[in-house]
RNA sequence: AGAGAGGUGGCAGAGUGGUCGAUUGCGGCGGUCUUGAAAACCGUUGACUGUUAAAGGUCCGGGGGUUCGAAUCCCUCCCUCUCUGCCA
């Protein structure tokens, strides 16, 4: 959530941005909250006052009441009945402007950092940086959906059978591969400085709220309605929200957490070409990194935890790219993002494994996160998270990419963590 | 799931209708003392809103009610603890 004294002090650089993104209206949008504000204040001044009179006529009459001047009492009292009724107009007033003014607030997104480029579809997202070569593969080399079959390490058919399209079931060396993926990139991140957080993988409706999914995507989640609990689509909730009404002394930070949760995403509408197999699922395995940190350290942090990223993805041996994305095509809450695509052999495709953000204080906000400045004022801080990796499109790559007629070849940082070398 | 107890400031813990945003202790910060530290002593120490600064307003789990006045009484929801039951 964007706050008020952006809006207010930063207009044209708000306009500008959202319009980066190709949000409409924002203009518009903006001038009338602002006008919704100019109201707002209005009635708060108005019924603060009324307020005050009211508690000091309520003292007065505890002082008579008290020296015994019942009359003097009686005739303050009367006098209340007005007040009174004004106090509740005017609270109910507040209240109706208040939630019109948070409705309108919650619509908008992240303004975007002044390094995004502008556009509209994934097209147009700017392709900053590639690593590793692509590999060639043999005469009839398979797709992973006909690999995993072949050697019957994942089973998309039982999956079916026990839940229904987009969960499937991981066997034998299909399971290992998963779990050694698992410990290697939590591992890593160990080695990088990050707490390991196991969170719940059911979540509140404060905790959607503090981290943009509620209410906005509310249909992309799974939703447990006889208990209102929502199955995470990411650990990014729950890791995030752990500091959900904070104020985090300076010395704490940067607070680097690190988790492995399943995820779980509806994928609503969004079921057509290019999601076969691994591609898209509904419930997949990932590990998540997120960081809070001080607004001027944010984009250090950034940086730091792209780094981080990317060498997982080296030492998989695996060819990536990076991109930063364009303002169409960024997520609703992110002020900046660097999705890494590894590139999957023989689908021909680069694949979406990781998408790393910063936040700035649109989570933060939302989250009441903040912590105390140099100054000694409290301010916002900044939520930044990233994939560390998304398994299933990694699995993909892994199994396309070093194929050979015999088999499929580990990569060699994973031997010791799967306790073998080779999928035959 | 049933019975009982309870949810108060960073923590502990008073407060059961009137000057209580809230006694006190611990912790934190500043100071005195000390070569330095500890101890002791003194002072200070919640958040939000508002303002040039103030004043003022809001917040004692959430919501609603009674009252001139609610942390305190009533209703309701949520949560925690203890016991009983069930159970990985």
């Amino acid at each position: 959530m964007l706050q008020l004294s952006v809006l207010k002090e930063q207009t044209a650089l708000a306009i500008a941005g959202l319009t980066k993104r190709n949000y409409k209206n924002a203009e518009a949008e903006i001038a009338a909250i602002l006008e919704i504000d100019q109201r707002r204040r209005k009635i708060q001044i108005e019924h603060d006052d009324i307020l005050a009179r009211s508690n000091s006529l309520a003292k007065e009459i505890g002082n008579l009441m008290k020296s015994g001047q019942k009359e003097e009492a009686e005739k303050l009292k009367a006098e209340t009945a007005d007040l009174k009724a004004k106090s509740k107009t005017l609270s109910e007033e507040l209240t109706q402007i208040e939630t019109e003014l948070h409705e309108a607030l919650v619509k908008l997104p992240n303004i975007p950092h002044e390094s995004v480029p502008p556009g509209r579809t994934a097209e147009d997202n700017e392709n900053i940086y590639q690593h590793g070569e692509i590999p060639t593969l043999h005469e009839g080399a398979l797709p992973h959906w006909e690999l995993i079959k072949k050697y019957d390490i994942i089973d998309f058919e039982l999956g079916n059978k026990i839940t229904g399209a987009g969960f499937p079931v991981y066997k034998k060396q299909g399971a290992r591969l998963q779990r050694a993926l698992i410990n290697f990139f939590l591992d890593e991140a160990l080695k990088a400085g990050y707490t390991e957080i196991q969170p719940p993988i059911l979540v509140n409706e404060a905790s959607g709220f503090g981290t943009g999914q509620l209410p906005d995507k509310e249909g992309q989640m799974y939703h447990a309605t006889e208990d209102n609990y929502y199955l995470i689509p990411t650990a990014e909730v729950p890791i995030t929200n752990l500091y959900r009404d904070e104020i985090i002394p300076r010395e704490k930070l940067p607070i680097k957490n690190a988790g492995h949760t399943p995820c779980f995403r509806r994928e609503a509408g969004s079921w057509g070409a290019d999601v076969r197999g691994l591609n898209r699922l509904h419930q997949f395995d990932k590990v998540e990194i997120v960081q809070i940190q001080e607004p001027e350290k944010s984009y250090e942090t950034l940086e730091e935890m792209s780094q981080h990223i990317q060498n997982l993805l080296q030492k998989l041996e695996l060819p990536y790219r990076v991109l930063r994305l364009c303002g169409g095509d960024m997520g609703f809450t992110s002020a900046l993002t660097y999705d890494m695509e590894v590139y999957s052999a023989a689908q021909g495709r680069w694949l979406e494994v990781s998408s790393c953000s910063n936040f700035e204080t649109y989570q933060a906000n939302r989250l009441k996160l903040r912590y105390k400045g140099e100054n000694g004022k409290t301010q916002l801080l900044h939520t930044l998270n990233g994939s560390a990796l998304a398994l299933p499109r990694i699995v993909a790559a892994i199994l396309e990419n070093n194929q050979t007629p015999e088999g499929i070849k580990m990569p060699k940082i994973l031997h010791s963590y799967l306790g073998f070398e080779e999928i035959k």
